[in-house]
DNA sequence: CGGAAATTTGAGATCACTCAATTGCGGTGG
DNA sequence: CCACCGCAATTGAGTGATCTCAAATTTCCG
């Protein structure tokens, strides 16, 4: 979305600095609450929560233009961490700003609560997957899911789409065991669904896919940039 | 948390006037963008969305002093729905006027936006429920959770809160069968853990249900008030 | 006092899990 | 160039948790 030179001034004496985390590192430590709130520049990572025996669960992935911490902004402990699944490069901002930014410019305000949004609708959705569909409907969902998501930020070229994702990272967002996880996707793999090479995915079946996860994305929406 | 006679007022312009729905009654209508966002002001009412063969999965509570409709802002269609489970008493506010309440308000904007974010974090806390509880923590995880948000807003009385919910509601809610959800909870009733009378809970067993569920509450914290 | 809804229980079927072993692949050192 | 290592992916086998179906039983309301 088309932003202000005003506006964008404001951003950059929000922002602190860049950072460059690389592939498997963390980004926020888990049930610590940390200070600064992020944007994604480049890269996948994603939100998680384990309980105390070690068992995990990733909450949502982010990718380019995602905005992370606001979750935390009033929690104690228990919160969130966020993990780099490549190579990461983000914007911080000084968590104890975002009163300030709210009050010198609504329209960030409103912008960073849209975002936020956004991310909820996502754990909404992945809440209702973990819940209440099984394991094939789970995989075909997720898959869908983050085609489009990568195609959206322009990621995808001739219906390929980079796929850094180990079958623990979808197991884990998927609230499956590792070993069913895979079972399963062969099974659509050899259904002739989709195609995985060499940490590149295609989408082969698009429509039965979204069927059968009962999923289908939303129309495009022009969304704002922090 | 303390208000300014100033900031009442904005929120009293704001407001477009209150409404009351029947226990079982909807709120919001599912995959319909409502007009309106609201706070609830008497009453249990909880979000939810169903998957196209009526699987549901209950995504939040809530309970006095929460604030719902914030995630559909910028959703077209495919939006959660709303339902009350006891008689609910809400505040209605025209959607179409967040943003100037934002604009001229940056603090209750700021206040809109912690709501939805502990909103947000209640579901991250659904969603590793969902995914990697089993069917005993998953019950003892939400009595606990019900328990404690209802005594602060001071639903509880002398140990016992009324607890309106039917089995339906909180299978619904955990992702498992009505019929294993009763299962469940009458092992942790016959082992002492809890009680439900007449539609009255009195946890028994406070620290066991914690430790089962993996379940602590954060402490209370103050919380704004749209 | 009905009648409908909610709860409870039993039984058998399934889906997903755990355990265990094997295969495939990329990198590393010889 | 090849043997070897470690991690990820794959597969098989058996177990167990949860589901579905079906039938009481109890509670709630009018």
């Amino acid at each position: 979305m088309p932003v202000s030179p005003e506006t964008l001034q404001t951003i950059e004496g929000f922002r602190s600095g860049g950072r460059v985390v690389d592939a498997g590192g963390t980004i926020v430590e888990e049930h610590r609450k940390g200070s600064h709130v992020f944007t994604i520049y480049a890269g996948w990572a994603f939100r998680y929560k384990t309980l105390s025996d070690g068992r995990r669960q990733i909450l949502s992935f982010l990718l380019p233009g995602d905005f992370v911490g606001l979750q935390d902004e009033f929690a104690d402990g228990r919160t969130h961490g966020v993990e780099a699944v490549t190579g990461v490069a983000l914007c911080a901002f000084p968590r104890d700003r975002l009163w300030t930014l709210f009050n010198a410019q609504p329209k960030l305000g409103y912008d960073i609560t849209w975002l936020a949004a956004r991310d909820e609708q996502r754990v909404d959705d992945n809440l209702v997957t973990a819940g209440r569909r099984n394991a094939q409907e789970r995989v075909a969902m997720l898959l869908m899911h983050l085609y489009r998501r990568a195609e959206r930020v322009g990621m995808v070229s001739e219906g390929w789409v980079e796929f850094p994702f180990t079958q623990q990272h979808l197991a884990d967002a998927l609230g499956l065991s590792l070993v069913h996880t895979n079972k399963t996707m062969r099974r659509l793999q050899r259904l002739g669904l989709y195609k995985l090479d060499a940490g590149w995915l295609r989408i082969l079946e698009p429509r039965a896919l979204e069927a059968l996860g009962d999923y289908f994305e939303r129309p495009i929406q022009p969304s704002p940039l922090i």
